[in-house]
DNA sequence: GTGGATAGGAAAGTTCGAAA
DNA sequence: TTTCGAACTTTCCTATCCAC
């Protein structure tokens, strides 16, 4: 045994014995904290620090036994405290603000049943940092002094270690229903109501924010840090989303994968873990071994260093290289003819000629396709630019479903014309694009086709018009590409694919439409 | 004070399903 | 079957928070 690992055993045991004498003296739980589930399902918002410090004020009334709801402290004791669970500095006059501040909030609780309206506390004393005194709501008080029914038990561990207050308030949802179940359905409106986002513009009518800025990060959030592992999904009734189902279950993997990962690492096979998983040990307080955090830190740098020495071979065709522009800069200059002041006509004539380098052909190809794209742009507008999108225009009245039909088509229009989208998408796999296949942009590919071909007819025309379409999809690759490659479902959906072994010409074409 | 992260609001765009 | 409004999704901009 190391001196680290003494002087861990040591603090070890230091706390066994500390929460023994607690236990035997039947002072408190020290490792959660308790609350009322009328207060747990009240509506109310405050910011995760507020959220923390009535946590704190919560513990202090049960580790103390406080019979009246006058809970009085001393400032600095309690600075202190309170910092240590919101890991940042904060100054005595920022402290004293936020108690203000949280002392003007409404929270709406339940009592008798019905939502009533109240204050936190009351903020007795005068602004000098020394002693405060917080009268307590007499409901809020008895909510959180009195434990006999009807109460959730709320870790530590997880509630001090939220970074959102939407994550908290679920956590303790979930803490309210799982001594019972393993799902609980709860109706949108109630959770709306709950988290205090029911008169909220940004949330009443857009169920996406909710999942986006509200459910999926506290869902995560939860998964990362408290005892429990939970999912959710979401019912409808037509089209509208009514309710939620939590599914829950305890997290037993958590306690064992960092004693797992502390294992290896003392046992030096710490490279072993991901960067994620590395990280992830850093930020868990419970490990507490300073030669332990070293090491950490140490196998992280390595993994950091290393990940951005790697060259993604496969993909870099896509990139947008600053290079390869200086590249094609210099190799214009060594040329007598510049590309970029040439017609259509000057540079189909160009491209004929075989004696051409290579990479300056190339050149003027891509300008030749370029040019083309903008006749095409032109020619299918007839006086329009169709360039600029007519429905990102602000207007005064939102456009109807019906003058943005008139404009591209109704896509169920029975006069679509399938067999040229069909020859189009043929066109695109041959060369190896693909696209995004959507109502609109269906219809739209399908008329200008359509117009092109009975506009001119030729072959040339049709080229030029495949090059155009060729042009405008590759951008959306790019686009698409840059995103994917920091997403981790495109790797795992690569991984699939090549799994798959079979390069059939309906499973590549499915293929394309997946990454792209 | 500054800059990045997060939350909120608004508007454009998409999808679904009810009604004609 | 067609039309089109309601609900949902995405995107962009601004405000606020928070760490340095």
């Amino acid at each position: 045994m190391n001196k680290a690992d003494k002087v861990n055993s040591k603090n070890k045991n230091k706390i066994e014995v500390k929460n023994n004498i607690l236990t035997l003296n039947k002072i408190g739980n020290y490792e959660s904290i308790v609350k009322s589930n009328n207060l747990v399902r009240g509506s109310y918002t405050v910011t995760a620090n507020e959220q923390k410090f009535l946590y704190k004020i919560f513990e202090y009334i049960q580790e103390n036994k406080y019979e009246t709801n006058k809970i009085v402290f001393e400032f600095d004791n309690m600075l202190r405290e309170f910092k240590d669970v919101i890991n940042k500095n904060l100054t005595k006059k920022q402290f004293w603000n936020m108690l203000k501040g949280l002392q003007k909030k409404h929270p709406d609780i339940i009592i008798n049943g019905k939502y009533v309206s109240t204050q936190w506390y009351r903020l007795i004393g005068e602004l000098d940092y020394s002693v405060v005194t917080l009268e307590l709501d007499e409901y809020i008080f008895k909510y959180v002094q009195s434990q006999k029914s009807n109460f959730s038990k709320l870790l530590k561990s997880s509630v001090y270690n939220f970074k959102t207050f939407y994550a908290m308030k679920i956590y303790e949802f979930i803490r309210s229903w799982a001594n019972l179940k393993k799902s609980e359905y709860i109706t949108l409106d109630r959770f709306k109501v709950e988290l205090d986002i029911h008169e909220k513009a940004s949330y009443k009518n857009n169920f996406a924010n909710i999942r986006r800025r509200i459910l999926d990060p506290s869902v995560k959030e939860i998964n990362e840090i408290s005892e429990f592992v939970i999912a959710y999904e979401y019912s409808k009734n037509g089209k509208q989303v009514t309710g939620l189902n939590f599914y829950i279950r305890e997290n037993k993997e958590k306690e064992n994968n960092v004693n797992d990962a502390i294992e290896l690492i003392k046992n030096g096979e710490g490279d072993k873990l991901t960067e994620r998983e590395l990280q992830s040990l850093l930020d868990d307080k419970t490990v507490n071994d300073e030669n332990v955090k070293l090491e950490i830190l140490t196998l992280l740098a390595d993994k950091i260093r290393s990940r951005q020495n790697i060259v993604d071979v496969d993909y870099e065709d896509f990139e947008d290289n600053e290079n390869s522009h200086e590249d094609k800069a210099s190799l214009k200059e060594d040329k007598t003819i510049n590309i970029d002041n040439l017609s259509i006509e000057e540079l189909e004539e160009l491209v004929k000629d075989e004696s051409l380098d290579k990479e300056y052909k190339k050149m003027v190809e891509d300008k030749l396709e370029e040019l083309v794209a903008v006749d095409i742009l032109n020619f299918l507008s007839d006086e329009e630019d169709v360039t600029k999108n007519k429905y990102n225009k602000k207007k005064d009245k939102p456009i109807t479903m019906a003058e943005k039909y008139k404009a591209v088509g109704n896509p169920y229009d029975s006069d679509f014309d399938n067999e040229i989208y069909d020859k189009f998408i043929d066109y695109c796999f041959e060369e190896k694009i693909s696209f995004i296949e959507d109502e609109v942009m269906r219809r739209i590919l399908s008329e200008s086709i359509a117009i092109t071909f009975k506009k001119i007819g030729s072959d040339k025309i049709q080229d030029s018009c495949y090059a155009y379409f060729t042009t405008v999809f590759k951008h959306m690759i790019k686009e698409r590409y840059k995103k994917y490659k920091e997403d981790e479902e495109f790797k795992i959906r690569k991984e699939f694919h090549y799994s798959k072994k079979d390069n059939s010409e309906e499973v590549m074409k499915d293929m394309a439409r997946d990454f792209y």
